[in-house]
DNA sequence: ACCTGAACACCGTTCAAGT
DNA sequence: ACCTGAACACCGTTCAAGT
């Protein structure tokens, strides 16, 4: 079990999601197909542990992170670090906190996002929704991060910022009458950096809440 | 062409991503499967085009909205516009901003957004990252729905109510001392509703957004 | 310009049969 | 308890050939 999980996280860092196929990860484990079932009932549920699996360092590391007087640090570097590892392995956005009874550490992360929130002044609804809008900000930020590269991206053999830059440059002959917004902003498109963008997205998110909880 | 997208989209309302084969396609067009290929380079800009067709409606609601004094208020409508378009088609956010060459009436989505950003005293930077933070806040609180439902659902033939109840049983099996947030939050989570928490998400950023732009 | 049938190279999943 | 080979029912994609 723990070598299925081991290798399924592998060929998902290695390739990316369409890359864990059971035939792929029954040669690398150098057996048959079939026997993966005897682990698992389906697909799904190998994506789930094995995303689950990968957030077993990520737990560790967040609850080994010293407490400071203010929640809202506390709140902002364990959402740092979860967004850390999603940068690394794009492919676990997709599924993140889908089955808890299953993903275990993934509970735990949820449990000490919360734990922050009861150091505020809230009712147990702005806690579970403060968490939720949390969580949502680094999914939501890291959905552009886990989208496999496009056929264009594999033809023309064109890394992120190349692609970028096309993009941009698509933008820049739009009519600016029309599109003033996209031109005001195309600069900082081009070649931006996706961290900065959560970075910013997390502080709004973490400014509403200081301001909802008087802290 | 036109046909194709309607086709392609009714069957995405219909049974969601998985249903929209190339073969279940074009036997509702009542063709070959080859034919698609013609208008098409492939299944990625088949649900591209298909994404962006459904968002020419919300599009034309959003350009129609009126505006009122506050950028920040028309901000909230247009995202709740846009988050229930995703409400009643999941499999929408997916999809969303994947192309824009390809995709219009998106880029006109983002640009009627950004447009907001303009009437409020921020730098390019500022806005680029307030509209990256309010769609990824959209986006993010719509994966839940975005997903397709688990083997558990459909072999139980169980509803989201009760499946949501289910796991809140879990939750509340679990050991008080060790998950006192979970426990804080499984009556709130029990039954919940996504909109709400998609309305509270909103609300933190555009308040941290309000306090950014000093409105 | 538009469509087709038939094939190719894959998938996840099942199942009777093995140790 | 654990593994297997072989099959089943699908996929997206290609291509030579048609109108």
């Amino acid at each position: 079990m723990e070598s299925v999980l081991e290798e399924a996280v592998a060929l998902l860092d290695e390739a990316g999601a369409s890359a864990l196929t059971f035939r792929a990860l029954a040669q690398r484990l150098g057996g048959g197909v079939a026997s993966i079932y005897w682990y698992v009932a389906n697909k799904d549920e190998l994506l789930d542990r094995a995303a689950d699996h990968a957030m077993g360092p990520v737990l560790d590391v967040v609850e080994k992170l010293p407490q400071s007087d203010d929640p809202i640090d506390d709140l902002r570097v364990m959402a740092v670090t979860l967004f850390d590892a999603i940068v690394q392995r794009p492919w676990l956005s997709a599924y993140f906190m889908r089955n808890t009874s299953i993903q275990t550490h993934t509970l735990g992360l949820y449990e000490k996002l919360g734990q922050q929130t009861l150091r505020m002044n809230l009712t147990a609804s702005q806690r579970f929704h403060a968490v939720s809008a949390l969580v949502g900000v680094v999914v939501g930020s890291a959905v552009d991060l886990g989208q496999e590269p496009t056929q264009e991206m594999l033809d023309g053999n064109v890394d992120r910022d190349e692609y970028l830059h096309r993009v941009a440059q698509d933008w820049r002959d739009l009519d600016p009458q029309e599109f003033p917004f996209v031109h005001e902003i195309v600069d900082e498109f081009d070649g931006h950096d996706d961290v900065d963008q959560f970075r910013s997205a997390l502080e709004l998110t973490l400014t509403g809440l200081r301001l909802q909880a008087g802290v």
